[in-house]
Formats: structure tokens, sequence, C-alpha cells
DNA sequence: ATTCTCACA
DNA sequence: TGTGAGGA
């Protein structure tokens, strides 16, 4: 049969079935006289299978090498499996990276620039190893809050990290991340924020640091008993500093400026974009502030406007 | 109608 | 990995 009625039966164009000979995928005859080719039945089933496997990405090379080799089919397959995983990674890969710089890109007019700054910038960090991702996190975290507020964020979050990216939803939660981090600017502290934060010594911080690694343990993966028992502790506490007029008043003015500076913090998105996103990061950090939220939504407090501490109920 | 060659993406 | 133009 002539290539037309071969166009016909295969849905291939002209263009690709002389392509394939050309390649030497099919040998069709030739007639002497006009150089026409006669297409036998068997040429049909074989561009038929080459039809259906270049449909499946297969190159025109590796289906040489199955026509040449069928015992090579299988092998070949299933490294084109494996070539098509890398493909769909890398994909995935360029998808985030795009879709995190859109977000920023839409409201800024500084244009291509700007766009390539931002995959310049994220590109990198997705070669980043834990360590730099780690000191790049601190970095930027004393950025966005300098001085003694942001050195004990910093020891707060230090134990979560330094994990490791492995899924997709990782990946895009690390881009939002570093995102975040990127474009945010520093925050400013009310006067008295300012004032309490700085008039912290050195001691104090290494105090903080010590009382929050032996806890951060503490409280991934605790116990019903040990919960209970930290509840009674807490409630301990707190009606001791509730009998001190002194200590009294220091949580007035504490709780009055940390409420000005959550709202802050909400402000800029570090609740949004980086606590939720530390959250996909890392399962640790997931846990240990679930658990404390829970904990802390389950006392029930209230403070009332002299600092006193509403213990809903003792159990 | 088909093939060939070349330039092009 | 093909496609399109254009001549034979």
């Amino acid at each position: 049969m002539k290539i037309s009625v071969v166009v016909e039966i295969t849905k291939l164009t002209k263009k690709a079935i002389n392509y394939y000979e050309e390649e030497g995928l099919i040998k069709p005859d030739v007639n002497p006289q006009n150089n026409y080719r006669e297409y036998s039945q068997s040429n049909v089933d074989e561009l038929v299978q080459i039809s259906l496997l270049r449909q499946l990405d297969v190159s025109i090379k590796e289906i040489r090498d199955i026509i040449l080799k069928p015992k090579m089919l299988k092998d070949k397959l299933e490294q084109h499996l494996i070539s098509l995983d890398e493909e769909i990674n890398r994909l995935e890969k360029s998808k985030n990276v795009l879709k995190s710089c859109l977000n920023s890109i839409t409201n800024s007019n500084d244009g291509l620039p700007e766009l390539t700054r931002q995959l310049l910038f994220l590109n990198r960090s997705l070669e980043m190893d834990e360590r730099e991702k780690e000191g790049f996190m601190k970095r930027q975290i004393q950025r966005i809050f300098p001085g003694n507020f942001g050195k004990m964020l910093v020891i707060n979050f230090s134990p979560f990290l330094n994990a490791p990216i492995n899924t997709k939803e990782e990946e895009e939660a690390w881009l939002d991340l570093v995102k975040f981090l990127d474009e945010v600017e520093s925050i400013e502290y009310s006067k008295e924020m300012k004032e309490m934060y700085e008039n912290l010594t050195n001691q104090d911080m290494e105090k903080y640091e010590k009382f929050l690694t032996e806890n951060v343990n503490k409280w991934i993966g605790i116990t019903d008993e040990e919960l209970l028992a930290e509840r009674k502790q807490f409630f301990e506490i707190m009606n001791r500093m509730n009998s001190d007029p002194d200590m009294q008043s220091a949580w007035q003015i504490t709780s009055i400026m940390t409420k000005s500076l959550k709202g802050q913090m909400k402000d800029l998105g570090y609740y949004d974009k980086f606590v939720e996103n530390l959250k996909v990061l890392s399962s640790d950090y997931s846990e240990y502030t679930n658990t404390r939220n829970e904990f802390f939504e389950s006392l029930n407090l209230k403070v009332d406007d002299k600092g006193k501490i509403e213990v809903a109920e003792i159990r």
C-alpha cells in the first residue's frame, strides 16, 4: 500500500512516517520506477507500535534499540519510567518556583529584573543544604526581629530549622518561607518593648536558652500523665503570681505589650507564612507547637486588666 | 501523488 | 523530533 493509506490507518503524518524510515525504524520496499514506497502490513503494524511508544514519549533511539533487540523491551520501559519521574520532578520544581514568584510579582511593577532576582534567589535556596538553610533562617529572623527579641526567637526555633526537604509539599512550603523571609521588612518595636528586651542580660538569654532546650523535648510525645502534672505545676505558678502584686503588674505590662507585638507580627505574615510553613517542614515543630497550643487553650486562661490571671478551673 | 532537500523550531 | 515550503 502507498503512504496515503498508511496515513489513514496509523493516523501518523507522512512527514513522521518518512522520518521514521530515515531513522531506520521501518524498511518499506521501494518501487525502483518512481521511488514510491510500498508498505506491507507488517510495516503498518510496526508503525502502530512506534506511534504508541512515541505517545508515551519514548525516544526514537530507545524505540530503535527495542526493535533491534526485543529483549530490551522491559528494561527500556523501566528505564523510561524513571526518566519520566525525573522529568515530572523537574517540572514540579519549576512549577513551585514560578508559583512563588508569581504572587509577589503581580503587585510589584519592577518587571523582569525583580523576577530574575527572585528566580535566582529561589533556585539557590533549593540548593542549600541543611546547614545553609539553618544559617539563612537564623540570619533572616535576626534581621526581621532585631535585638534580643530576635535572639529569643532564634533560640525558640533552633531545634526545628534543620529539617530536610523530601516531598513536594515541603519544597513548596520552603519556597514560600524563603519568599516571606526575603521580602518582609524588619519590625519596629514600640519603645517599651525595646526597653524591656534590651534590658535582658546575656545571662538572661543563656538561662532562656537552657530552659528552652530542656523543655522542647518534653512537649514532643508527651503523655497524658505528664500533661496533667504540667497542668498542676502551671496552676501553682499562676497562683503564686496572683498573690504577688509586683508580679501582677509585670504580667499586666508584658501582656499588653505582647498583644500589640503579636498584632504586628500577624500583620507581617509571621503566623501565616513562617509558622505554618515551618509546621510543614518540621513535624517536630508541628507537634511541639500544636501540643503546647492545645495545652494553653485547655487551661482557659484569662488575664484581667489588673494583670490578675483568672484560672477557669483547677482539676 | 509522492519524494527529496533544506531551513527552521 | 519532527514540520513546512517548494521543486522535481
